[in-house]
DNA sequence: GTAAATAGTACTAAAATAGTCCTGATTAAG
DNA sequence: CTTAATCAGGACTATTTTAGTACTATTTAC
């Protein structure tokens, strides 16, 4: 539950390491050796992040991929969308009237509101707080429990 | 992208409609007949549930299922824990150690917080905030965003 | 013109989800 | 004590989604 999926996960290291040198040109090549994942999946990623507008590409020889915008101007929201589509909890969340079950269903708006409400805190959230390499994780605080760094990953 | 999975979201409609008579004894073919879902899986999702504690189950002919405890002491992310296994945002999120590219990932910890942040948020919905039959539904707030019922579905 | 890149698309493989079925155990009622 | 109704557990199949690869076309530096 509440998965991102592992493309999602990668683009984020993608864009992680884009971000650590955002005046340098990177091709694929490049990004693929750095975060040890394989070239067709960086490529393709990037492919879709450039379409959604988080990186620019060049073409041609000597071509590459940067940062659209600094990172933190990029949120985990963004990056979710450019990669997996529309946020939505629940099949019947992202719009009405699809459900067979609508009208027998009786649960339902409350989704909504957490989708929304989720959708809000990955907004909050920029690449710069998601790359561990250079920028400080600020606290987050949702629903007023403040959340504080308690070890994890490196 | 953060999607529940359809089980968990008929879990919800099953709940629900045992919430609606907490005194009564459904068997599962009367859950399954009430909710339009079928049977197997109804029985299947009642199992799980059961075994999770969200439900009781008495045995042999005239027995059927209700709730443990009244819906607004069961909360979403009870119901996820249930059918889905624990929240994790990612893979690694969810434990340390597990990934290979842990040393080169650049990127992690601040998923870990949105991942507690979400679960904080998901333990405030009670199933009776969830169930439209009844009960109103309370306001929600994070990050200081109050969220208003906006339509959607009934 | 050639080599080094990205762009687009289609395809295949793998994994997770959803759904079904069967066999066994328990209990109320006749 | 037999039968019918009902849950328990697990195995299995089908479907859908996700992940990963491959191929062809286009662009650009030199």
């Amino acid at each position: 539950m509440l998965k991102m999926t592992k493309l999602t996960d990668y683009g984020t290291m993608v864009l992680s390491f884009l971000g650590e040198n955002p005046t340098d040109t990177q091709s694929a090549a490049d990004v693929a050796r750095h975060t040890h994942l394989a070239l067709p999946t960086v490529s393709k990623l990037l492919k879709q992040m450039t379409r959604a507008g988080l990186v620019t590409s060049t073409r041609g020889s000597k071509g590459g991929y940067q940062l659209a915008r600094s990172p933190d101007e990029i949120s985990a929201a963004d990056v979710i969308d450019a990669l997996e589509g529309p946020v939505a909890i629940t099949l019947c969340s992202g719009s009405v009237g699809q459900c067979d079950l609508e009208s027998v269903c009786g649960v339902s708006s409350s989704w909504q509101k957490i989708n929304v409400a989720i959708r809000h805190a990955l907004d909050d959230i920029s690449l710069a707080n998601l790359s561990t390499t250079k920028f400080p994780t600020p606290s987050l605080n949702l629903l007023g429990i403040p959340i504080t760094h308690e070890g994890g990953n490196p």
